[in-house]
RNA sequence: GUGGCUAUAGUGUAGCGGUAACACUAGAGGUUGUGGUCCUCUCAUCUCGGGUUCAAAUCCCGAUAGCCACCCCA
């Protein structure tokens, strides 16, 4: 006879089902914190040596914001937006990016009468309602900065030069700077309507996604994938050929800037950014390796918008910005293996043994770290065994060692956790006793 | 939003129709107040819900989530 197990279930089925964080969103734990502050300080340091300011903005803003700025027609805007209507009645929006609160923030304080230009950067969570994958969060993080106030194209090379000086840093020295130029808003319908133009002839030989998209953004296919797209694409008339004169002055001198500074760079006249409000000048930072697998994942992007600020109600104001996804930029650092995780450094380990010691444990521990003295402790074990246990773990030198005959003697027992040699010293001398064994 | 793949302890995996295994991690312990090695024990009914079957982690359907592609972007 087979023999049955007694079932005694511990849970009833489907009663206890852990509650879920929303699609697309991560938590960030306390083991991969070193990698953020690496790339977070390093940015900000670069950042601030280049004579930016700290800014923080709202993490939601009204929808018109991003509207007016990022554009209505951008997939952004249309259907990756986290909106909301508040109680009181007002429509807002988490940010799906960076710059329209800058720019906003600009206007509503008066930077217009600052020193110009005015240059800020900022770092903090974006939200994006897509459909999440590796590289790809529906709350994401972004650092950027943005120079307000300066048309002169040396700003647009500084920029791209500050970016590039940030990923050199953080040890991603095979990234790739792409650029390209896509004019001004004259230049740009004019150049449009040509493109359509060309399309419309050859729409025969189109993907039917290339077919549909052509009324509405005909920019986009040029970066089709498509065999027979590309075809077409290739002989397709380049921005580059359409720039008025001003657009195209602009774009050399930056490119001549960048030569002087010995920044390499890849012009790629295919590159389009999906944010209305760019103007002449656009680049992006691809990761290294294979041009299909970068261009899928670019770490960061910006570019030149002379028409936001006042597309925003603000007196017409030229910028440029550039931001960075700090996750994908800690992804690429993590493939490469670029940094170590840091060891926690303790120096002596506090262990505690009986009421009375407790006590006195947790007041000594203060008394040792305002002697900045790294200690560490297990204060809710109760064994010697296990407290040992954890000392040995945080890998400290000493332990410090209070049981009841030393709680109620006033003293303290110092084990070298080494050569488990233990000597009992008063406790008004434990600091001293401590640093003196530190210093050897 | 569309299509494909996946879903087993905290982590990484095994099991491929007869009722969960291994490694690591974590916690407790191996007699009196002493760690690192070693040993013992503990922690999942297999994402959730439904169906097929005498029997399901294993097959089917649905939900959810992750991954990948398209799209787009950071």
């Amino acid at each position: 006879m087979p023999r049955r197990k007694k079932i005694v279930p511990k849970k009833v089925k489907g009663l206890k089902k852990p509650l879920q964080s929303p699609k697309g969103v991560r938590d960030i734990l306390p083991n991969e914190q070193y990698l953020w502050d690496f790339v977070l300080n390093t940015a900000r340091k670069i950042s601030e040596s280049f004579g930016y300011g700290k800014i923080e903005t709202p993490i939601f803003e009204n929808t018109t914001l991003f509207e007016r700025g990022v554009g209505a027609d951008t997939d952004i805007v249309e259907k990756e937006m986290y909106s909301f209507n508040t109680l009181g009645g007002d429509n807002l929006t988490l940010r799906p990016e960076g710059t329209a609160g800058v720019a906003r923030a600009f206007i509503q304080n008066g930077m217009s009468r600052w020193p110009q230009p005015v240059k800020l950067y900022y770092d903090g969570p974006m939200f994006r309602h897509e459909s999440p994958q590796s590289g790809r969060l529906r709350e994401f993080h972004h650092f950027g900065f943005e120079i307000l106030g300066e048309q002169s194209s040396i700003i647009d090379a500084q920029i791209i030069y500050l970016a590039w000086k940030i990923f050199n840093k953080l040890g991603l020295k095979n990234a790739t700077v792409q650029i390209n130029s896509i004019g001004c808003l004259t230049c740009r319908s004019a150049y449009k309507d040509l493109l359509t133009d060309y399309y419309r002839a050859k729409i025969s030989k189109l993907c039917p996604d290339c077919r549909r998209r052509l009324a509405r953004n005909p920019l986009r296919l040029l970066d089709c994938k498509e065999e027979k797209c590309m075809q077409v694409a290739a002989l397709a008339p380049q921005i580059l050929d359409c720039l008025c004169d001003d657009c195209h002055n602009h774009f050399k001198s930056v490119l001549e800037y960048l030569d002087s500074l010995e920044l390499s760079y890849v012009l790629n006249p295919n590159l389009v950014r999906g944010l209305d409000y760019y103007t002449k000048t656009v680049f992006e930072i691809w990761p290294a390796g294979e041009e299909e697998e970068s261009r899928q994942s670019s770490l960061g992007g910006g570019g030149r918008y002379d028409d936001l600020v006042e597309l925003l109600g603000g007196e017409p104001t030229p910028a440029a910005g550039f931001s960075f996804g700090v996750e994908r930029v800690i992804e690429e650092i993590k493939r490469l293996d670029l940094v170590k995780k840091p060891k926690i450094v303790r120096q002596v380990f506090l262990i505690q043994l009986g009421d009375l010691a407790r006590k006195k444990s947790l007041k000594l521990f203060n008394t040792l770290m305002d002697s900045r003295i790294l200690v560490a402790e297990s204060l809710g074990r109760g064994s010697i065994k296990s407290q040992l246990k954890m000392a040995n773990k945080f890998h400290t030198r000493f332990s410090l060692i209070i049981g009841q005959k030393e709680a109620l003697d006033d003293t303290i027992i110092i084990r070298d956790m080494d050569s488990g040699m233990q000597e009992v010293v008063a406790m008004e001398k434990v600091v001293k006793e401590v640093k003196k064994r530190l210093a050897k």
